[in-house]
DNA sequence: TAGATTGTTAATCGATTAACAATC
DNA sequence: TAGATTGTTAATCGATTAACAATC
């Protein structure tokens, strides 16, 4: 219940994994648990833990611990997604496509009401209930339609003329699949990036460092199985 | 060139970025950039780009700034994107699809080589030139063939099953699309996890905390498109 | 040479962890 | 009450920024 804290991204982007285990906990019939058994289940700290919350409020009792429902309906409500962010999506390529199917938008707090293209072949097929309309109907439709929030999966040019055309229409809010740097240019947006490239990019620095670090296990077909213990 | 100092994760993932940047200026025919004219251009500062690239050694010249094409291929190398680890792809949904189809594996270190799913329908049908293969067969394909690196394009529990068995034929690299906490079982593995789910519960507390912030602009349809003015 | 810009050290800022009094 | 565990402050650790001598 305080309020005007600023809230770091660091904390922010640790709230959609405590949302996740304590689901798991409630579906498990788990009323209760302390902030000691989390962080041990999280493989966090449980000074972190606390710290986190108390960003927040005074979710948990002392002597006690937290209550799993209670604390789980709080952090539903911290993050925003009893709302329902009109969405529209522009780019029904694969991977629009993919987060159309895959991505649950109701229970995250967005719907999505539109899916665009420019692609003839593509615009009037049905995609998971959804019509792929015309990108050159967006700016009539943003006009028509309350537009919340847009998500862009589509190659950094048609993003960058799509982003001007939606900007000017009053969008603020980008989940940003391509390469364009929204913020750069429009600073009063919120934008959240996903760069898959750049992830695989890491991953490839990782384990290229990680070879390095235990050279020597010239990795071939079939190799052993040993067993692991556990540590940390 | 200085090996042995510990890189940090936060200097690992701003690398893509440079790498992008480079190329753009590489490709725009620009041969030469100082930390300071790089840093405007990203976003960043020139202290940073500097504290960053001397992680991994001395490639500027002082009162010159950075070769551009040097620079790129010093980052493409310590990436590690000269690297064709052999990766396979499990689960060909809509997302595993997606990842198949729009992700370039090539220039980024990697080779995909083989594609499971366990879905009759699927198998044996063909995306990007890879048949889908029965996940039945998987521990022999791994016992058979080199596999460097995996992609989980599956649900937590089938995820959960297909790693034990990888790990058990030696896999240690996994790029993780599932809810699934790998590191927590296996603490000698390297993972990427992308959580696409967690990211759109980001932005929902990012935009519902930003509205919270800048009430009364009940905004409607045909919002302003007040000129801007790129402050910072 | 003078100007520019790096590489690198020192100062600041922020995030995580540890400690402990408050309290259920 | 005694034990447990929080909320919160203080200490530590790490990352970013500033400053500047080295040098091209």
């Amino acid at each position: 219940m305080s309020e005007n804290k600023k809230i770091s991204m660091s904390v922010v982007r640790r709230l959609p994994r405590y949302y996740r285990f304590l689901l798991e906990l409630k579906n498990n019939g788990i009323y209760r648990i302390s902030s000691k058994a989390l962080a041990e289940k999280m493989g966090a700290s449980a000074s972190q833990i606390r710290q986190d919350l108390n960003c927040f409020g005074g979710f948990g009792q002392q002597g006690y611990g937290y209550d799993v429902p209670k604390l789980f309906d709080e952090i539903s409500a911290i993050l925003g997604l009893d709302n329902q962010y009109r969405t529209i999506l522009l780019g029904v390529g694969n991977l629009g496509r993919a987060v159309v199917n895959h991505v649950g938008f109701q229970s995250r707090g967005f719907e999505l009401t539109a899916i665009f293209d420019n692609n003839p072949s593509i615009i009037g097929t049905v995609i998971n209930g959804l019509t792929v309309l015309d990108a050159g109907t967006l700016k009539d439709y943003c006009l028509s339609e309350k537009v919340d929030a847009a998500i862009l999966c589509l190659p950094k040019e048609s993003a960058e003329q799509v982003v001007d055309i939606l900007y000017g229409c009053g969008v603020r809010c980008f989940w940003n699949f391509s390469h364009l740097d929204i913020s750069m240019k429009y600073s009063d947006v919120v934008t959240e990036n996903v760069h898959l490239n750049d992830s695989l990019m890491t991953l490839c620095y990782c384990m290229t460092a990680d070879r390095e670090k235990h050279p020597g296990i010239t990795e071939t077909a079939s190799a052993p199985s040993r067993p692991q213990s556990s540590d940390k």
